[in-house]
DNA sequence: ATAAAACCTACCGATTTAGTAGGTTTTTCG
DNA sequence: CGAAAAACCTACTAAATCGGTAGGTTTTAT
């Protein structure tokens, strides 16, 4: 029932991101700073960022990072799923996986956590980067 | 983001004393296999349930566990909480402990947490073993 | 040429998780 | 009375996850 380190700190540096202007290339170090983000943990968070297509970099003397889409394009919930994958309160699988997992025979159970994930989600979704500047 | 299987085998095993009628005891062990559950792992399950409050037991041969409350009034907030703690999907303390924690000075993306929590809190405060049988 | 930046991969120590093991006590039943 | 069945209790452990750190390479502006 929690985010790791990696997702907020995510979060944090895309807000940070999200309030430059467009055009301005701003360096891991500086908003690792800016945030109170370990810096070479922070590296390695836009790395996947980036290659998820949230951030533009630009390499050498001067180069730094942008946001690669609009603030109200970019929904918190995908950003939390890049990092700590599904939003679901269970796994029911994974392990069990060769019979009927337990929690799976009980449906009332089931059907409570997949309500809340399903909240949850639809809730993160809703709420874009835009909404957190 | 995701119970433990404590918490998953937790209510699975209320579940399954829920439908009992409610002088019988049920050994651990029946339990186990009924619902699916490493055995030795549910001793120490009940263990903590019996400790609060949710169980009584009764040692010896014919011995068991049965509710100690019915099922309406035990909530499924309150037993995920003994296992996995609180339900907040940011921990936001701990580390970072002798200076504002980055998170904390963004306002929104607080609440937009604070919300989530309270919501997931609330649904599950307002459900009952009950409701599961 | 140098410095600043992104890029990339490997590693690592601590904590948590999901159990197991192995005993002790208590009680009922034959 | 003795055996079996049950709860009780504590310690251990193997594996995964988490939160970083280290240390290099490549690219580019100045």
């Amino acid at each position: 029932m929690k985010l790791t380190a990696r997702s907020e700190y995510a979060l944090l540096a895309l807000i940070y991101l999200g309030r430059q202007p467009a055009d301005v290339l701003v360096s891991a170090e500086t908003v690792a700073i800016a945030q109170g983000i370990p810096p070479k943990f922070l590296e390695q968070i836009f790395l996947s960022l980036r290659r998820a297509k949230y951030l533009r970099s630009t390499k050498g003397h001067r180069g730094g990072y942008q946001l690669a889409r609009s603030p109200t394009e970019i929904n918190l919930a995908e950003v939390v799923r890049l990092f700590d994958g599904a939003l679901a309160p269970t796994e029911s699988a994974s392990r069990h996986f060769y019979e009927p997992t337990p929690i799976e025979k009980e449906e009332k159970l089931l059907n409570l956590f997949k309500g809340i994930r399903d909240w949850v989600s639809a809730r993160m979704e809703a709420t874009t980067l835009a909404d957190m500047l």
